[in-house]
DNA sequence: CGTTGTGTTGAGTGCCCTCAAAAGATGTGG
DNA sequence: CCACATCTTTTGAGGGCACTCAACACAACG
């Protein structure tokens, strides 16, 4: 249980301990090596479920090719998709008993998997608890993202949408789009048809070109930038002069 | 950095050592103990800022009484509320390295700090650890919820925003409410008007009884149930129908 | 008792949803 | 390789929910 005293006061490495505030580089160098060697391999055909959301959350999955994703059915039949996850990144995590999303591969995809015990009893701890940790603030900055995307309107989701998989799936120019309009609308809160118009109106004001359904091309990312804060030439929704109003003094009180 | 080669077969403390699968008792006695010890006591105002979006998270935040938020401006002038944090809550947790997030006192309120470093040189780090990956547990499934909450219509928001605020701060059988219907607008995603529009609708089908601004009484929660369910008696939105329609075999390609 | 901030209510509009149908993509058997 | 069936995406028409704008009621404070 204890039996650690000694290193109580090691400051060096007690500060960076809490990974709270991690090297950058670190990332999950030494995760990464223990569950490509010893993790279990498995495979899923598109549809596939990987985990159910009360299923206990023993496991830590790494995707090794394709792509999966988690989703949670409401009592009303719409679907929520909590994240895409690509070659390389990590999911199941986060939560504490049980996981409180599912998780299925939207294509053909290889996934590695490791019980979070024998991670532990292998393992250095203390540079997996980091590694996980980072994990765990990523996946929680992601989520905060997320929740300031789906105050936006339709066109800033999708657009910022775009910039999210830019950054992660371009290859050459060319941003793939590997799962179905349908999950892409479950992800931004949207409906299917509202995703394919302003798709289409992205193309037709010169900010992308939909090569095909899964590869779109950022011709103009300025265009993209002015077609998201345009809200159709209107200064609608809460703008800046209301919000003014709103909280003048916000700034006075300040110590 | 190292020397913990020695316990690194300590099965029973390795397994629950990973801290995602906490015995829900544990809860944060020991961090309870250490911050009110020896954190630092600070007052707050109305309004006044505790810490800023930019700044380096390096401290822990406890409230001791009053009302706290996080929040983040958006460019557009908008303005997103992450959380309310009552007496006994925690904040300033999950990031690593900035903050990504404001927090500002709501009411008058009295706040412990402590810095991280602090934290791990005069505690058992293991327990400290432990407790804290459980506060960013539970953060990260309130995130998600918020996620859930984001996508429904305004009068489920209110609904559960309302029933939320029933298991944290309900007295006798009185909800408060400390903050104003703006900070409620703001975090629920929605416009004043509307959350107000909401609030008296559900005032008149007898779910809930305003007693003052910041005073509410849930008078039947199942006519709450029923007034958040309905959709003004039509069955609109992405019903049931529709969703089994779109994913006509997600069942039978399980293994 | 005026002033300022906050909350409520009303009228009108637009964004996004619903419903519907056509067009395109994908897969299978002949 | 083509015909056919199925699934997915796109486009169109129309409507509702939540927003904008505006005015009034209420509360807090000096």
């Amino acid at each position: 249980m204890s039996g650690r005293a000694i290193e109580l006061f090691q400051e060096q490495s007690g500060v960076n301990h809490l990974a709270l505030r991690l090297p950058p580089s670190v990332e999950a160098e030494a995760l990464d090596l223990l569950i490509d060697r010893m993790g279990g391999r498995l495979s899923y055909a598109p549809k596939q479920r990987i985990f159910h959301e009360d299923d206990p959350a023993e496991c830590l999955y790494k995707v090794s090719s394709g792509l999966v994703c988690t989703s949670k059915l409401l009592s009303d039949g719409r679907r929520q998709i909590g994240g895409f996850y690509l070659p390389g990144d990590y999911f199941g995590l986060g939560c504490s008993g049980a996981h409180t999303l599912s998780a299925e591969a939207i294509t053909n995809a290889k996934v590695r998997i490791i019980k979070k015990s024998v991670l532990m009893a292998v393992a250095n701890r203390d540079d997996i608890e980091r590694q996980l940790l980072w994990l765990m603030t990523r996946e929680l900055a992601h989520l905060q993202e997320r929740v300031l995307l789906l105050i936006k309107n339709a066109q800033e989701r999708v657009g910022e949408f775009i910039l999210e998989m830019e950054k992660r799936t371009k290859v050459g120019n060319a941003i793939q789009l590997p799962m179905k309009r349908q999950d892409i609308a479950d992800y931004l809160g949207l409906t299917i048809e509202t995703v394919c118009r302003v798709l289409t109106s992205l193309e037709s004001c010169a900010a992308i070109e939909i090569q095909t359904l899964q590869r779109v091309v950022l011709r103009s990312s300025s265009a993209l930038r002015t077609a998201m804060e345009d809200r159709s030439s209107i200064p609608h929704k809460n703008a800046a002069r209301k919000r003014s109003d709103r909280h003048p003094h916000s700034v006075r009180r300040d110590v």
